[in-house]
DNA sequence: TTAGGGTTAG
């Protein structure tokens, strides 16, 4: 309900003098606004241009307003002010989607002759077109600003949402000659206001990808702000860059400033995907500490930072914790549960988001039908597909199939695996044939391996994926003749298996290893390791598994290849620097090859360790000789 | 004024 006067203003009467601002400074709500907004309707204050602009002001700038009531308070103003005009431009262009309103009213306030715009006008005008990036509107007021002088175009707010705009846009040569003409880097130190300027077109460089660029620019800097730290931090996390977040991360800490929130849920994906569990628990102390209210967002960044770095049981307690759950934190969840094998964990979340009334989303079905797939729970994915599609009224992406075919693969149902890909409304993509050749190797399925290898050879010829399965499936039938025929054609098409790397967190720093890796200043310590771990291992019934060894050459050297896999590197080291039965991390770039995973069985009975590794598609726990996923994998 | 997030098949 709008209480708004339906009678014309009197135009002749002057109106009453206004109420005392500070009735308005005391409303909490709107409720409380629209009491005094109906007070002044009755006794005409309203005509007050001062008395409307502070009702315009509370509807469209404050957290408890309402901008649809602001935009009504302002049509029905008579003479609305310049104030009023730029209150209710700049409340548009803050918000989302609506930044056209804000154009809309400024080409209003360019014909009205009682008002002009001013340096109050500009900055909110500027960043409406950057958020809809209409840039050839941005470029008519960067013209308006010129052609209107009064040294406009040396407002230091106009400049940087010019700058801004430019920047948002993708025009970063436009954006850095505004920049350089604003002097600020011929200054010798950066200043309060200048910082802005500087934030403004890091951001630009990484919007478009110039990693170095945005990264001298910061460098450069001889002061910092926390948007600063934050911009280099999430531009380097959201584009792969993860080493290099935590790196900015850990040099922000050194150089005494305190993140906030922004920095810490920017900061968590990065932790997360290098399983960088130690600093990933210091972020959460920090915010326990700093008292950084751990909500939804920042609540489903810590769940995914636990159940990414192998703590599935701290990813629970901060979702139990958690004030308000939304789509996203019940994804995250489950997608935790669901990569550490407990699928009926995983499916009782799911139940439970259900009763709470909360609608899960596509995202939400992923995770559901990867956890089934990996426990080998058929009835119910197939369930699960067709309550997706029959009831939520969603329609499948490529991932979902993807799910299917790899659950429907990995139990062995071929025919009904190929007959789904085959009704797939959507073009199956390379995962989905992997998907289907993991299967193939998994049951030694030679003669659909080979066909669907061939056509993900034709579909990505330079991925050494589909070789290096096809290899494997020739390999764990004893057939070497296929072996070296696979060989042969990576050879001649110069295709090289992708490089395995493992890692481990030790006091918050990540040692990373190669395959035959002896770069680490321990090296010498790790080699003596590993040959106690071989003959131990050995003294206990191990025997080396070097099937899907690709490379031409003799069983012991095959043998020592495996046993200096990145993953056992890794493992080394960490138990020669560890305490006694501490449980110890790996991470791993690729999948767990099946040597790996069978030592990883009998180290973690002989030393008495847990050790938890996160390959590239789920977790292994091992412990006394057993692993979570029981082999299937 | 500037940055503004989290979840996703193999």
């Amino acid at each position: 309900m709008f209480l708004l006067s339906n009678s014309p203003p009197l135009r002749n009467s002057p109106p009453p003098p206004c109420i005392p601002q500070a009735e308005i400074k005391s409303c909490k709500t709107m409720r409380d606004l629209i009491q005094i907004h109906a007070k002044k309707i009755k006794t005409g204050r309203i005509r007050d241009p001062f008395a409307a602009a502070e009702i315009l002001q509370f509807c469209a700038l404050t957290n408890h307003g309402d901008l649809q009531y602001a935009r009504l308070v302002f049509d029905r103003m008579e003479e609305p002010n310049c104030f009023s005009f730029n209150t209710i431009i700049r409340a548009f262009s803050e918000t989302n989607n609506q930044s056209i309103e804000s154009l809309i009213i400024f080409s209003q306030m360019l014909y009205n002759e009682f008002v002009e715009p001013n340096r109050f006008t500009f900055p909110s005008v500027l960043k409406a077109c950057g958020n809809m990036r209409r840039i050839e509107e941005g470029k008519q007021v960067h013209c308006q600003i010129i052609k209107r002088g009064s040294g406009l175009d040396l407002d230091e707010f106009i400049v940087s949402n010019l700058v801004r705009m430019y920047a948002i846009c993708g025009l970063m040569k436009d954006a850095r000659k505004l920049f350089e003409k604003s002097g600020v880097t011929r200054k010798v130190s950066v200043s309060d206001g200048n910082i802005v300027l500087w934030n403004v077109m890091i951001d630009g460089y990484i919007r478009i990808g110039d990693f170095d660029s945005a990264r001298k620019l910061f460098d450069l800097m001889t002061q910092r702000s926390v948007v600063s730290w934050n911009g280099m931090i999430a531009g380097y996390a959201q584009n792969g860059y993860f080493k290099e977040a935590l790196e900015i991360f850990q040099k922000m800490q050194l150089e005494n400033v305190c993140p906030n929130y922004v920095t810490l849920v920017s900061v968590l994906p990065a932790i997360s995907r290098l399983g960088a569990l130690e600093l990933g628990k210091w972020v959460h102390l920090y915010c326990q500490r700093n008292k950084i209210e751990v909500d939804d967002v920042l609540g489903s960044a810590l769940i995914d930072m636990y159940s990414k770095c192998g703590s599935i049981e701290m990813a629970i307690q901060v979702f139990e914790r958690v004030p308000r759950r939304n789509p996203v934190t019940w994804n995250a969840i489950i997608g935790g549960l669901s990569v550490h094998g407990l699928a009926i964990d995983a499916l009782d979340y799911f139940n439970k988001m259900e009763t709470e009334g909360v609608k899960p989303t596509d995202v939400c079905y992923i995770s559901v039908l990867s956890a089934c797939s990996h426990a080998g729970l058929v009835d119910e994915g197939r369930l699960y597909f067709d309550q997706m599609v029959r009831i939520a009224g969603l329609d499948p992406r490529i991932e979902h199939y993807g799910c299917m075919v790899d659950l429907l693969g990995r139990a062995g149902l071929f025919e009904e695996a190929e007959e789904f890909i085959s009704k797939m409304p959507i073009k199956p993509d390379g995962v989905i044939w992997k998907a289907l050749l993991g299967a193939c190797k998994m049951h030694g399925n030679v003669e659909m391996g080979q066909r669907v290898a061939k056509k993900l050879m034709d579909l990505a010829p330079s991925d050494s994926g589909s070789y290096v399965a096809l290899s494997n499936i020739y390999a764990s039938l004893g057939d070497w003749e296929g072996v070296s025929a696979v060989r042969l054609m990576m050879k001649e098409k110069d295709i090289r298996k992708n490089p395995g790397c493992s890692w481990i967190e030790l006091d918050g720093t990540i040692h990373e290893f190669l395959v035959e890796d002896e770069s680490h200043p321990r090296a010498r310590e790790i080699r003596l390791m590993l040959q106690e771990m071989s003959e131990k291992l050995r003294l206990n019934g191990y025997k080396p598994d070097t099937k899907q060894v690709l490379l031409n050459m003799d069983e012991e050297e095959r043998e020592s290849l495996v046993f200096h896999h990145s993953e056992k590197i890794a493992v080394a080291f960490g138990l020669i620097s560890t305490k006694k039965n501490a449980p110890l991390q790996i991470v791993k770039n690729l999948r767990i090859c099946g040597d790996c995973h069978s030592s990883m069985k009998f180290i973690s009975r002989i030393y008495n360790r847990r050790i938890i590794v996160r390959d590239r598609n789920r977790f292994h726990h091992f412990e006394n000789g057993v692993c979570s996923c029981m082999d299937y994998w």
